[in-house]
This record gives C-alpha cells, sequence and structure tokens, in this order.
DNA sequence: GAGTTTGAAACT
DNA sequence: CAGTTTCAAACTC
C-alpha cells in the first residue's frame, strides 16, 4: 500500500482543475494517505456475500484474497476504473491484464490517469458503500439479519439481475440497495423473500444452490412460478411498489421452492412476512433467518459492547474514588501529625466504600446496576456518574465514541475530578492526577484485556467447533462413499481438513469404516484440546499482566496511558468490527 | 475454457 | 444529462 502516489500526489498544484484539488483535500482531510483513500475505495470484493457466505469453491477463494482479486484487464492497460486494481488504488502485481501500465515502470502514466480519473469524478476513488467497514459508521445500522445497512454512494443501475448477483455493487458488498439506486425490479431490499432465499444456510456454503436461488429469483422461477404477473420492469419507485407486488403473489412465490426448507422455518423474522401479506398462510410462515451470522455474533453483542464500555468507565470512577479515598486519608494523616491531636472525624463519602477490589471481577459476570454507588447508575443503567472522574483518554474514547448510548449521557466538556470535596478539585496536584489516571487505565486495561482475550477464546471454541463439525462430516461422507475403504485421496482430504480444525489435530484413524464414535471423540478431543488451550490462555493473560506491573508509578503511567490510547483505538475497531460482524 | 451477460465506466 | 460504447467481471454452458 506504500506504492502508487506519494503524498506529493495529492498536494494542491497550479494549474490542476477544481475537482482534482478538491478531491485531493478530501483524501487529505481523511485519516489515510491517498494510497489507502484510494484502497478503500473498492470494498466490496472480499466481502462479497457469497464469500460470506463461506462458499468453498474455487471462485470463492478466489475471492478472498489479500490483495484484490487479480485483474485481466486487456484494453484499459489497467488505467482506468474498469480495473480492480487501479480502483483499489494499488498496483498489479501477479495479475494477468496485458499491457499494463498499473505498476512501478509506468508511474507517470498511471499518474496522469489517476489525475484524469479525479479529474472526471473528483469521488472515483472515495468509499463507494457509505458505512461500510471502509465507509463512515454514521449512516450504518445493523438489521436484524445479520445485515447492515449501508449505502451506496451511487446507487446501483441494475436492470436484470435483480440485485441479486454480483453483478450488482450493492450486493456485492452485502448491502441492500438504496434510493440511490436506480435499479429495476430490485430484490436486493429488506424483507425481499429472493433475498432471503439466497443467504439460506441449510443449502448454505452451496455455490450451486445460491446461484440456482439467483437465477430462480430473478427469473421468477420462485417469484412468480410463471402465474403471477411479470417482473414489472420499470423504475423502482422505493420499496413500497415491490412490497405491494411481494403481497400480492407471495402465495405463489415458493410453491416450488424447496418445500422442505420452508417447512423448516417457523419463526418469522421480518416485517414482510408477518406482516400477514399471504391469503393462506403458507408464505406467512416462510421466512428466512438463516442469513450470515459472523462466528461471534452470538458472543459479542451490541449490548455486550455496551456493557462493556459502562464497565470499563465505571472501573475507572472505582479507581479515581479509590485514588481519592487514599490520598484523602493521607492528607488526614498528615494533618493529624502535623496537629499532634486525635484524628478528626474523616468526612467520608459515600462512595469511598464501593471498594476497588470489588469490582475485579468479569465485565461479562457482573450485574452492572447493583454493585456500585448509586452515582454510578444512571437511568439507562450506563453506570455513569456525571460527576466521576475520568482519564483523558477515557474521555476521549467516550466522547469519539457518539454513537453508543450510554456516551450520550456524558460530559465530554473536560475533565471532571473526584468528588471528595470541594476545594480537591483546586488543590489536586498533578501529581496526584496522574496516579489516578495510572489506576484508572490500569483497571480499565486489566479488565479490557480479560475482555478481549475472553471474546478471543469464545471465537476459537466456536470457530473450533464449526470446522470440525464440518471436517468430520466432509471426512465422514468421503469414508461413506468410499464404504469403508481408505484411500490416498481420503489421506489427502484428511490431510488438507487437518489445518481447518484451528491446529487442533484430529487423532489418526484407523483404517476401515470411520465409526460415529470415533468421530464423537474426535469431537470430544477437540473441545477438550480447546478447554485446555483456553487455560493456557487464562494463565498468558495473567502472566502477561503479572508482568506488566511495572515499578515505578511514572513508568506505570506512561505505560498506561500509552497502552490505553492503543487500547482506546483498538476499542474503537473491535467496536467497529463488532457492530459489522453483526 | 469459451462464450454470453451484465452493469459500471467512459465517451459522445 | 441522456444515450451509446467500451470494458472487465460475473456468469453460463
Amino acid at each position: 500500500m506504500d506504492i502508487e502516489m506519494g503524498e506529493s500526489d495529492f498536494s494542491p498544484k497550479m494549474g490542476q482543475s477544481r475537482p482534482i484539488l478538491e478531491a485531493k483535500k478530501l483524501a487529505r482531510q481523511l485519516d489515510f494517505t491517498p494510497v489507502e483513500f484510494a484502497a478503500k475505495s473498492k470494498p466490496v470484493k472480499k466481502d462479497s456475500p457469497l464469500v460470506r457466505q463461506g462458499q468453498n469453491t474455487a471462485k470463492a477463494k478466489d475471492s478472498i484474497p489479500t490483495k484484490p482479486k487479480h485483474c485481466n484487464c486487456k484494453s484499459s492497460r489497467c488505467l482506468k476504473l474498469y480495473c480492480d486494481c487501479f480502483a483499489s488504488g494499488i498496483y498489479c502485481d501477479g495479475c494477468n491484464c496485458v499491457n499494463c501500465h498499473n505498476n512501478l515502470g509506468n508511474e507517470v502514466a498511471r499518474r496522469e490517469a489517476v489525475e484524469a480519473t479525479l479529474e472526471r469524478n473528483p469521488n472515483a476513488f472515495r468509499p463507494k458503500i457509505v458505512g461500510s467497514p471502509h465507509g463512515s459508521r454514521d449512516s450504518r445500522e445493523e438489521l436484524g439479519e445479520g445485515l447492515i445497512i449501508a449505502k451506496h454512494n451511487k446507487g446501483c443501475h441494475c436492470k436484470k439481475s435483480g440485485c441479486l448477483k454480483k453483478y450488482c455493487e450493492c450486493f456485492q458488498a452485502n448491502i441492500l440497495c438504496s434510493d440511490n439506486c436506480k435499479c429495476l425490479d430490485c430484490k436486493n431490499i429488506e424483507g425481499s423473500e429472493e433475498r432471503k432465499a439466497l443467504f439460506h444456510v441449510d443449502h448454505g456454503n452451496n455455490m450451486a444452490y445460491l446461484q440456482h436461488a439467483a437465477n430462480a429469483a430473478i427469473t421468477g422461477a420462485i417469484g412468480n412460478s410463471g402465474y403471477g404477473p411479470p417482473p414489472v420492469n420499470k423504475k423502482r419507485k422505493g420499496h413500497e411498489l415491490f412490497f405491494s407486488l411481494m403481497r400480492k403473489d407471495t402465495s405463489h412465490r415458493y410453491e416450488h421452492f424447496q418445500q422442505k426448507d420452508i417447512e423448516k422455518m417457523s419463526s418469522p423474522s421480518s416485517s414482510l412476512s408477518s406482516g400477514g401479506h399471504n391469503a393462506n398462510g403458507a408464505a406467512a410462515s416462510y421466512t428466512s433467518k438463516l442469513t450470515y451470522r459472523s462466528l461471534l455474533a452470538d458472543i459479542i453483542r451490541p449490548q455486550d459492547l455496551k456493557e462493556l464500555c459502562s464497565v470499563l468507565v465505571m472501573y475507572s470512577a472505582e479507581a479515581a474514588k479509590k485514588m481519592a479515598d487514599e490520598r484523602k486519608a493521607l492528607e488526614n494523616q498528615t494533618e493529624m501529625c502535623n496537629k499532634g491531636s486525635l484524628a478528626p472525624s474523616v468526612q467520608e463519602h459515600p462512595e469511598n466504600h464501593t471498594g476497588g477490589e470489588k469490582g475485579v471481577s468479569g465485565w461479562i459476570d457482573r450485574n452492572p446496576g447493583d454493585t456500585i454507588s448509586p452515582e454510578l447508575s444512571t437511568s439507562d443503567g450506563s453506570l455513569l456518574s456525571r460527576e466521576q472522574p475520568m482519564s483523558p483518554g477515557t474521555l476521549a474514547l467516550l466522547c469519539d465514541e457518539q454513537d453508543l448510548s450510554f456516551a450520550a449521557t456524558l460530559p465530554c466538556n473536560g475533565l471532571m475530578m473526584p468528588p471528595v470535596s470541594s476545594s480537591d478539585s483546586k488543590v489536586l496536584p498533578g501529581q496526584h492526577r496522574s496516579k489516578t489516571y495510572a489506576e484508572q487505565e490500569k483497571i480499565i486495561l486489566t479488565k479490557f484485556c480479560y475482555s478481549l482475550k475472553r471474546i478471543i477464546t469464545l471465537g476459537e471454541i466456536k470457530e473450533t467447533q464449526f470446522s470440525s463439525l464440518a471436517v468430520t462430516e466432509l471426512c465422514d461422507r468421503f469414508d461413506l462413499v468410499n464404504n469403508g475403504s481408505i484411500g490416498n485421496a481420503q489421506a489427502d482430504m484428511r490431510n488438507q481438513c487437518a489445518p481447518f480444525i484451528n491446529g487442533v489435530a484430529k487423532p489418526p484413524r484407523t483404517p476401515g469404516r470411520a465409526s460415529p464414535a470415533a468421530a464423537t471423540n474426535n469431537s470430544y478431543s477437540t473441545k477438550s484440546d480447546l478447554l485446555q488451550k483456553k487455560g493456557v490462555v487464562s494463565q498468558a493473560v495473567k502472566r502477561r499482566l503479572h508482568s506488566s506491573g511495572v515499578s515505578s508509578e511514572e513508568e506505570k503511567s506512561t505505560t498506561l496511558t500509552n497502552a490505553f490510547m492503543k487500547s482506546t483505538m483498538s476499542v474503537k475497531r473491535s467496536i467497529s468490527s463488532a457492530s459489522f460482524a453483526l
């Protein structure tokens, strides 16, 4: 990514057209280099819905490259947006293109092409999908079916694909068509049964089925069964038009469509199907809840993220209070010594009893509403007090993550000090602050580290469960086909399977028919290994945390501050990624 | 793998 | 801005 244009490429130059300058200015305004900027403009390839379904075809593998799929350009010299590499802002590398100029050796031509492209369209290299991981989160929302609502900047203009094939950029980006689109007979809309049919994971990972479903949906084999009115081939006028059509002919739509699968589905999930649009009720029960979901979807839930953030803030507050208590006690002691008299009754603050040690239990296990002083609990359970202290890092995190509901209750106007006494905020020395921050950050980092490790471990477990299940099934099927004979091909297959079970090797099978018990044992073995692995992870975390205990307060503060800032960024990325994955 | 279809990009 | 052409990816056979 450090190829392509240098920074100077986007610096204002005399004689450049306004669109170019604006585009370059835009690139600068964003927080990445022009190259990265350009690279972010092509988000769709490796994340296409079909790929995310886990298709196992060669095509699918090709669709998950470390760089966009190798192009095959012949006439464009890879210097036009036709070329995926060029559009992605990267050099061609290992492509099958002919007469390629998208390389270091043709930097001049390439630069001219970039400028020409920007002149035509200053947004040419901007992210096409607003709301994707590569775009702004602002317009992104989650949908109940593991889909992210985002918008294609320009929208698609599909006419024949029903926006259910990868010709459609919206579909390819796994987003619904939006008002920006000018597509005809769009089926890539919320509630579309055709779209849901595509994501039916009972057939999942079955490329042929997916494609068949798409074709059927597009041609009407699913949608109209040949009896209903032909697809209206006119401009979609919002989603209502389509919905009205759907309501009219949905009763026909699934008559010939995978009856068994229809029967399997029971719980209506979409507003469309729950709307009772079908007279006989058959289609009403047909709702697909089997859309793509991240393996972490059940582990990292939005409320978990919210809770995590809330708890981190809570610990921050606790740490601040603890430090304030200690400091006050110290001051009292000093005062007592100075006066040489009996210690005056410490004006205890109710929060003094919260107890820092108490707050080191797992954030998931803890009920945030019942373990902290009333001041820390808000009506929405966000556990925040407007008077609680927060470190700059915490504030930065919270103020920046304004989409988190709890953050809305936070004042972002600066540092607040512990409410020990009215005079404290005036006289609190800087060293106390940094000490407080260090304590806050230490606790927050500790908890956050635990949380992340926990998520990772759970994710690994789940991944392995899925992988081992699939591998076991594959191998057993193969056994079945071979009627008990294990040939070289099977051995090869097993060898190929091995890497997919997360490094937990399946025990070697004895030659002959694979017994179900063996498969079960394999499964248990895997789980056992995983549990062991989990233990190792926990111990590793402990060791790391233990070893991270630096000696001096300054070191601790610096270390923790740096780590915290890193973690802050990680939190943001994690939240963003997790939200997208969910 | 060749041929066809498709829709974005480029062009007029 | 609309219509047409070019282009390369997606798709089909």
